[in-house]
Order: structure tokens, then sequence, then C-alpha cells
DNA sequence: GACGAAGTAAACCGATCTGTCTACATGAGC
DNA sequence: GCTCATGTAGACAGATCGGTTTACTTCGTC
């Protein structure tokens, strides 16, 4: 694996990410595709080589998104502690420090639900699953945790969770953690 | 008070309320104020003379939807209950139902500030300021209710709340907050 | 160095955006 | 009936939108 990046793999790839930038601190609708490529030094004509619409690039940036979040916000999480309550907790605090090191900028499954939902299928499953992915990673940890009816309280801690990088997001203050930490504390008894 | 409307107000408010429909089930950027007066019969002109812009439109919706929160939310829910921690469940309930009444659309703050929030002061403040509101109302409820700190788990059921309007909308489906209210239970101890 | 794939630059398309303007219609109060 | 505020209809401005196209350049490979 790890093979070598052809020179389309990495226009490609320089693309997805100015887009994600872009549209992680600007919004959907409102970056325009000439504003993703300027000072880039990309042409239209090669955007729309490889994605064939501005919802093709949208789509595949939240693919990016999604398999970002293991390595972004999981492994480092689970770097912290061995315990899976532990683990938990970290989760909230990995996310909580990376909102604070993107002025606040929360969940980009999230804005591009708020967006597309009900307008566009594949952003719309994209955002949802998401949100499933997350919640059923709580699951799994609570499963491992011993926690007893594990299935809801992982969605319940999930709930937290989203409910608190939203709302640190809508705030641009990250305080509201220390009431979902002490939220899940309560939820998985620790 | 409930003193008539005059010509202009009527007018006013016939914009406002057709934006906030539309701003509601569209978004705002996606939005135009073209669109906001199709099959009015208002002319742009007169949009123009109440609200100078369209952002100036957008916070008035705000504005309004803030003020009809009361009314839409709180009222039918203390109407349910005259027990503070059954008003806290029947916030649940009342709020799931209208999100099956209008085809899981969420907040309007909420898809405001996700669209706005580090852009544009004044939607930003307004949009924070509707996540304070509801977050003090559940702390006066909890404090009503006797909970221990109540300060503490009025925000823990904030965003709990928060977190199920957002994935309730995500997911087109309802079905979470029968995992919200079994955490917020929990929460108040019921 | 030649060749073809892949790229850039920029004009261009039609549609739409926010916002302004002119010209005309309507309505209530005197 | 006259007046004046208030309204509509719709053209218009200039910018930007998503997307296409043409003409030229760059780059890797043989």
């Amino acid at each position: 694996m790890d093979k070598p990046l052809s020179r389309q793999d990495i226009k490609r790839q320089e693309i997805l990410d100015q887009a994600q930038r872009l549209f992680w601190c600007s919004g959907f609708h409102a970056t325009g595709v000439d504003t993703v490529l300027a000072d880039t030094g990309i042409s239209k004509r090669t955007l729309y080589k490889y994605f064939p619409s501005k919802e093709h690039l949208i789509e595949a940036v939240l693919d990016q998104y999604a398999s970002a979040v293991d390595g972004a916000l999981f492994a480092p999480a689970f770097a912290r502690s061995s315990d899976p309550r532990g683990r938990i907790l970290a989760l909230f605090d990995v996310r909580r420090e990376m909102m604070e090191c993107s002025s606040f900028q929360g969940c980009l499954a999230i804005k591009a639900g708020q967006e597309y939902v009900g307008k566009h299928a594949g952003i719309e499953a994209r955002s949802r699953d998401s949100s499933l992915y997350i919640e059923g990673r709580f699951v799994e940890l609570c499963r491992a945790a011993g926690v007893a009816d594990a299935e809801e309280v992982g969605r319940q801690v999930n709930l937290v969770f989203q409910g608190a990088v939203m709302t640190a997001q809508m705030r641009r203050s990250t305080d509201v953690f220390d009431a979902a930490k002490a939220t899940v504390r309560r939820l998985v008894g620790l």
C-alpha cells in the first residue's frame, strides 16, 4: 500500500484539500468553485475533469473527511488511554482541542447536513453516515467498557458529543465540553 | 396591546413569514430574495424598504423565530405537565412532534449558525442567544425541580436536547428522541 | 528532440445573485 | 376628486455562480 501518487492523484488531492479547507470555514453554498481554485494555480478545467460537478466535489470532500476521522480523532484519543471509559472521555478532550485549534469550526458533515439534507441524496447520505459511524464507535466503546445496555448508552453519549460540538461552534467557546464530559461520566458510570 | 396592524406591518410580516419558511427548508445562502418574493405579489422595492439588506432580513427572521419559541415550544410543553421534571420531558416530546410535522427540519438558529458563524456578527449573536436562551430555560426548570446543581444539570440537558434535534434532522428520523429522553431521565433523576 | 498526455489561462455561456431605479397603479384621508 | 404615501412591475446594474470551450504551455517518455 501507499503506492506512489501519480501526477493526477496529486492534483486531485490538492483540489480536495483546498475545497475541504474553504467549505469548512466558509460553508458550501458560500464558497464558489473559483474560490477553491484561487491561489492554487489549478485551472477550472482540471477540477471539472476530476469532479464532474460541484456536488461531486462536495461528496468527495465528505468522503475524505469521513476517512480522516479515525486518524484525527479516534487514534489520538485511543493513544491517551487504554481503558474504554478513559477513551470515551479522551474523545471529548481531543475533539475539544481540535475545535480550539481551528477557531471553533465544528463538524463538516453536520454543516453539509444543514445545507443539503432533503436537497441532495448523496451529500445527505454521507452526512448521515458520519453521524452513524461516530455513534457506532461510542456503542462499541461502551460494550468494551462492560456498560449495561451498551447500545442505548452509546447512543446517549453520541447525542451529548454532537450537542457539544455544535453548541461550542455556535458559542465560539469550548466551555460546554466540561458539561459534556460530566454528563458522559454519569452515563457510563465513572 | 395587540394594536391593529398597519398596512406596513402587514407587508413586513408577510415578507418575514415567507422568508422564514424558505430559509427554514432551503437554507439562507441557497434562497435568494427573488425566491422569497415569488408568489407573494410583493415587489423587491418594498422588501428593501423594510429590510435594507438580505442580512438584515435574516436577522429579523431570527428575531421572529426567537420570539416564537415560547409559544411554539415552551407553552405546549408546560401545558402537558405542571411538574418541572415532566415539563422537561414534555419539551422533548413537543420538539419531536414539531420535527415530525415539518419533514424533520431542525432549528433555524442552528442553521443560521452553521452558515454565518464567524462571518456576520449580528446573525452569529442571534444564533448564540437562541442557544443560551434554551439552556437558561432548562436550568430554570432543573432549579424548579429541586435538582442538585441545577445550573450544571440544566446545561447537560441542553446538550442532549441540541444533539437530539440536530441528529434527528441529519437522519430524517426522530428515533433519537427516545435515547434523548432516557438520558434526561437519568440526569434529572426520574 | 518529438510526441502525446495533462496542464494553465482566460474568454465565454446563461443563469442567478444582491441591490437600485424608473414608471405606473392603488389606496386612504381630506 | 385631489393628494400623497405606499405599493407593483420590471428593467437594469454589476458581480458571481456553475460549467464549457478554445488556444497555448508544460512535462514525462521514448
